[in-house]
DNA sequence: ATGGTAGAAGATCTA
């Protein structure tokens, strides 16, 4: 099973870019986020026609997160339920593959510019992840929670970790709080297959930045020991990035034995 | 040199 995620930066301006994407990569289920859009407004009727089950938590303008899936989805939830808020970033579900798998899709806050509100925002809502990953790993079963971390983990996942060191993305709390989620049994997927320093899957719009391969690790899969054990390879799909008006995050796919 | 890019909304905000 291809298991992939993918910040979109607006599903709206992407349409056609989407479709080729999600064609090329030939994955089983997709997690996209930045859809900016209203559930209502979500192209469900061209993506169901093209075989895909979707679960879409969307907000006007901002945020907005779906789940795709070639498998039926059952149990979807919306939102983490300890975070008091109405941002559209957190949505989950259970796939119905032979052997099922429940998948996390999230859009973690950016939290600059730090400090101030909207980087304690950024905390509080890590550490509600942290609950809700912890209550999902008591099940033991297999569990994927991939998105838009807004989180470079080391300084190896950056062009230049002195261009980020005030940033709300590399902040030591912010590394530390993601430590946290794996700390809990949740193994970064592209750490424990590919692993190598500098790979990116964010390139800023500004300054050239993805012709010099100025960019960040900042989209990440995070699985369970059950989800790990069957988890063969990353894939980071940078081709993604050279497209006529690209998103500025490519798709990182994780591929697991069925 | 306080810029630069992109999207959505709408005469700024978020990233």
């Amino acid at each position: 099973m291809r298991i992939a995620t993918w910040n979109v930066n607006s599903i709206k301006a992407r349409f056609p870019t989407v479709q080729e994407v999600l064609q090329n990569i030939d994955c089983d289920v997709v997690c996209l986020q930045e859809l900016k859009c209203e559930t209502d407004a979500f192209p469900y009727m061209e993506l169901e026609e093209a075989g895909w089950n979707c679960a879409v938590l969307g907000q006007k303008s901002y945020n907005g997160v779906a789940i795709l899936s070639k498998y039926p989805l059952e149990d979807v939830t919306k939102g983490l339920s300890t975070m008091k808020d109405d941002q559209a970033r957190f949505i989950q579900a259970l796939v119905m593959a032979d052997r099922p798998v429940r998948v996390g899709g999230l859009y973690l806050p950016n939290g600059n510019p730090a400090p101030g509100p909207k980087f304690d925002y950024k905390l509080e809502w890590m550490a509600c992840l942290l609950d809700h990953a912890r209550e999902r790993l008591k099940a033991e079963e297999p569990y994927i929670l991939c998105g838009d971390y807004n989180t470079i983990p080391t300084a190896v996942d950056c062009w230049d970790e002195t261009k980020w060191a005030d940033d709300a993305l590399a902040l030591p709390e912010t590394r530390e709080a993601f430590r946290r989620i794996k700390n809990l049994g949740m193994a970064d997927a592209f750490e424990i297959t590919d692993g190598r320093a500098h790979q990116y899957t964010f390139w800023d719009y500004q300054g050239g930045a993805f012709q010099k391969d100025h960019g960040i690790r900042i989209d990440h899969l995070l699985v369970s020991p059950q989800a790990a054990d069957r988890l063969q390879s990353v894939e980071i799909y940078r081709k993604a990035r050279s497209l006529d008006k690209p998103s500025d995050h490519v798709p990182v796919i994780g591929v697991f034995e069925d």
